[in-house]
DNA sequence: GCATTAACACATC
DNA sequence: GATGTGTTAATGC
């Protein structure tokens, strides 16, 4: 027996934006600017975060280096384990770009707040779900596809949700680092390289310092798809 | 054969 | 000068 549960405004499709409806709860809240690269937390955080601008890395400390786990947008919340203290977890937030900002709330306020307001229960569960269904994608990649592979598959999900649509075309603005890009596919920054040109010269994608535009995003899907390919 | 790494040359900030 | 890019050769699995 299923049991079916229904969310406020979600039916007709005319769902309440749930994210737009959260910054409200940040209204008065300062904003943070960041630097590229520059650090905003370290340890366990037990604050709620939302960016305004730019873009958040989330990554947990491994061994000798970071392992990158995540990154966040504009709209995104983030750190919403700071609302259970005990799944709180060595955690290292850091500014992809510059002029990235971010907002923060304490958890017991966010906490509060969220008891009352579907909408934040929604915008919870959005970035929840949302975070969850990265984590299957991440599991996926790394463990049934090649380095190459695993680079075409982040580049076209990062495509899917960091892009903007222009025509047929995909432009990502402003665009990881190929090291970055390694990063988030579990590659070293010569693969990510390597075969972002390949993928130049095919003239699947096209990429300046800059932005870095999908121009065929069916030919990036086939290639994650194709068991044989040399990707 | 595949992936990583170091190394080098070169470009751009 | 520091950081990022593009390529190749060596090495290990």
């Amino acid at each position: 027996m299923t049991q079916v549960i229904h969310f406020p405004n979600v039916e007709n499709g005319n769902a309440a934006r749930p994210v737009q409806n959260c910054a409200a709860l940040f209204e008065d809240r300062p904003e943070i600017e960041l630097q590229r690269g520059e650090l905003l937390f370290e340890a366990p955080s037990h604050q709620v975060y939302l960016v305004t601008k730019g873009m958040i890395k989330l990554s947990m400390p491994y061994q000798e280096h970071d392992l990158t786990e995540d990154y966040y947008q504009a709209g995104d919340l983030f750190n919403c384990e700071a609302l259970l203290p005990e799944c709180l977890q060595a955690v290292k937030a850091s500014a992809l770009f510059s002029g990235t900002r971010v907002k923060r709330l304490p958890a017991y306020r966010f906490w509060k707040q969220a008891q009352s307001s579907t909408v934040f229960q929604q915008a919870i569960f959005r970035h929840l779900f949302d975070k969850s269904k990265r984590s299957r994608q991440q599991l996926l990649r790394v463990t049934s596809l090649s380095a190459e592979q695993r680079v075409v598959h982040f580049l076209l999900q990062y495509a899917k949700r960091s892009g903007q649509p222009v025509g047929l075309e995909t432009v990502i603005k402003p665009i990881f680092t190929h090291k970055e890009i390694g990063q988030f596919a579990g590659t070293g920054r010569q693969t990510a390289s390597t075969l972002l040109n390949k993928l130049r010269r095919e003239k699947i994608i096209h990429f300046t310092r800059a932005y870095l535009i999908v121009r065929d995003m069916e030919a990036l899907q086939a290639l994650t798809e194709s068991p044989y390919g040399n990707y």
